[in-house]
DNA sequence: TCAATTCATACTAAATTACTATGTTATCAC
DNA sequence: GTGATAACATAGTAATTTAGTATGAATTGA
């Protein structure tokens, strides 16, 4: 139960995307030097990104990345699904299907876990990369 | 993101204590026995538990444990932040303090992080044994 | 043509998770 | 007082996950 260096590197290299983009793709690279993260590791993020839409790419030289929505619609939530292909399944079935210690599916507790991730997917999802960026601006 | 099988597991056990126990304490075998739980891992999730003061124990034949308070005064909050030594540190600090790619503490998105766990732990708190029980017994 | 970029896959070291193994100690029933 | 049944304690471990690195290919602008 805590938010992973993954995501939190996802948030941090979104965020800079937005802050150094005037309209012009941004380079991982340059968002990496940036924000100082591992250059392979954001790439393959941000591949994943991309194929949820949240970001659009430009090849070549003078390429890189551009988010693809207003910051307004893209949630905590959104990005998290997206760097993990299967977030919402983990959250309860995952805890021990397969397990030969599970009581089987669903079992008396599984309306518990899916009430517990509804609620918290709700309220990552109401936290958009808009406030995520104007409370790093206030800060400055 | 989610919900561990350690707190899964520690939530059936306690469960099942509450449910079997008529102020007599319940032993760990008769749990798992009950639940399909492993032995051996459950006894020290117990140890956890009584540490915090959850459940208190009584030694030798016939003994067993029973639950320390009130049920409603048992969270899923206090459940997992007994399981988990430091439960709340790693919430955000840990996400990738002591890493090189950490840019100092606190950076930008600390607040950010501290809020959702707040938020998170809030609610975790607001679950009681006592809810979770009363499903259960909703459904048979 | 070259440099800068995205794209793709495979590999890997370290940490974590979910256990098992092997005991010791305490208490009750007999 | 002996044996069964418990809790208590620590060490080990196999599988998985995490957070990366390595190595390259494909694409495009200057």
């Amino acid at each position: 139960m805590q938010i992973s260096t993954k995501t939190g590197y996802a948030v941090r290299a979104l965020s800079e995307l937005v802050l150094s983009s005037d309209g012009k793709p941004v380079s991982i690279s340059e968002i990496c030097r940036k924000q100082n993260l591992p250059i392979k590791y954001i790439e393959q993020l941000f591949r994943k990104l991309k194929k949820k839409e949240i970001i659009k790419s430009i090849h070549g030289s003078r390429g890189g990345y551009l988010l693809n929505k207003p910051i307004s619609q893209v949630s905590l939530k959104d990005i998290m699904h997206a760097l993990d292909d299967d977030f919402s399944n983990k959250f309860c079935y995952g805890i021990n299907a397969h397990s030969e210690y599970c009581t089987g599916f669903p079992c008396g507790f599984y309306e518990l876990w899916d009430d517990i991730k509804n609620f918290i997917e709700d309220y990552l999802d109401s936290i958009k990369l808009e406030q995520i960026i104007s409370r790093l601006q206030e800060k400055k």
